[in-house]
DNA sequence: AGGGATAGTGTAAGAATGACGTTATATAAA
DNA sequence: TTTATATAACGTCATTCTTACACTATCCCT
């Protein structure tokens, strides 16, 4: 290797969590509130990591303290490196006064997961349930990857559908589940077919459940079998 | 966020890229020789990033420093920083002596590329292409690196397939397509089946020319046309 | 009993996939 | 010149997947 003048860089290293929750009708976002003199706007939970500190402990460390949330599996996306993702002045100076130190750029490791439905966030923290649709303008280079967690969420629907069923109730109807398809989607889907397609997928069963004191004929509850599906998806499986 | 006692992260960042080239036979890797008293083996290239030096261009240059080699698009697929990754202690030694100073943990970024045939190495270059079948153990964890960067293939290969083509001879015969094509998804791939598949890509297109002094009949020459496939592909495309 | 709301079902046409064997054409060898 | 050998090029059929499309069932409420 080169031996190199030009100074080595030796950054502060930190992890972001995009994770996406749904209440049935919409994707939910969980943010976090930054609310100082000056600043008043959410950002992803996110923090840096510790010495000697392993980039998937560092991120579920930041969802248990920053929103009191524990998640099973967080996969690694992608990783935000550019010189200005930290060059306006509010961030610095928030950044200042959030580590007591001097943070010049902070190399982030983006995580995603999805969780079921919208676990309750506990009062003593700043983590908020956010819908998609109604995301403003976020810290840093936040929307950016956002954006890019949507899109690698679409990615796994295709290759490990799990994460799907991984935000619903326990016991769901074909039309919230149809639902969430076309949300991740981003289309509309056919009835029809979409329960042609069900058939297909032997780690959707039927309960002997149904919807109660609904104003019209009730629906059937269905449950996801993680055992088939592991059986259907072989190694491929989350956990 | 939370105010801290714990010390913070301040790691070397560095970028290792895997290049992948086709010889029209086989896959090949770009690998860095390690000659030293104690270490006789090979690595991905790789080198710690500069001062306010984007991971992109870290990427760009350290194939071109290293190997000599330029490349149009290199994409991210991983970043590792297990704190694991550099206790071997040959591994550590070796990194004393590059850097001349005293190198932690080192939280690397993997970067992706394809190149066209097996880019010709100045011979002031510690590189060298080596077949995918040949390569023994690496450095630090780089074969897991590897391992990672043939899967990211496989997906680009279908959500991008311009990666593919950009390994191949401006002019190629269909064998030469197939045999790619049938060592990345490693599965033997029919000769009608596959001529068939042609007829749905409209931007490789047939040339007039053929191959000449072959003791066979001649194969046609094909080209691969990137303003077709831009349209094919819309926004998706590569560059 | 009727209105309003959502649940749940089948069919037909077109497209994609996968299995399979024969003829064409170039050079090299006899 | 004939023959051997090596690879190129090509079509059909059965199966599965995809997409478009409309009516009946059931529950509650009034």
């Amino acid at each position: 290797m080169e031996s190199n003048t030009r100074p080595v860089a030796h950054n502060h290293i930190s992890v972001d969590c995009v994770v996406i929750g749904f209440d049935g009708e919409q994707l939910q976002v969980l943010l976090i509130k930054r609310d100082t003199q000056e600043l008043h706007d959410m950002k992803l939970p996110g923090s840096l990591i510790f010495q000697d500190e392993d980039l998937d402990d560092a991120a579920h460390r930041t969802l248990d303290t920053l929103a009191g949330v524990q998640i099973d599996h967080l996969s690694q996306f992608k990783t935000y490196g550019s010189r200005n993702r930290t060059k306006n002045p509010l961030d610095t100076h928030w950044l200042q006064q959030s580590w007591h130190q001097n943070i010049e750029r902070i190399v982030t490791i983006a995580y995603f997961s999805t969780v079921r439905q919208l676990p309750r966030i506990p009062s003593q923290f700043k983590a908020r349930w956010v819908p998609l649709n109604d995301i403003a303008e976020l810290a840093f280079d936040h929307n950016a990857i956002l954006q890019d967690a949507l899109s690698h969420m679409r990615m796994l629907a295709v290759t490990t559908p799990n994460i799907l069923f991984n935000m619903l109730p326990r016991k769901f109807t074909i039309l919230q589940l149809r639902t969430l398809f076309s949300l991740v989607q981003d289309k509309e889907l056919d009835v029809r077919n979409f329960h042609k397609k069900l058939k297909q997928m032997p780690y959707v069963v039927p309960t002997e459940e149904f919807q109660k004191s609904v104003s019209h004929r009730a629906a059937r509850y269905y449950r996801f079998d993680r055992k088939i599906y592991n059986k259907v998806y072989g190694v491929r499986s989350m956990k």
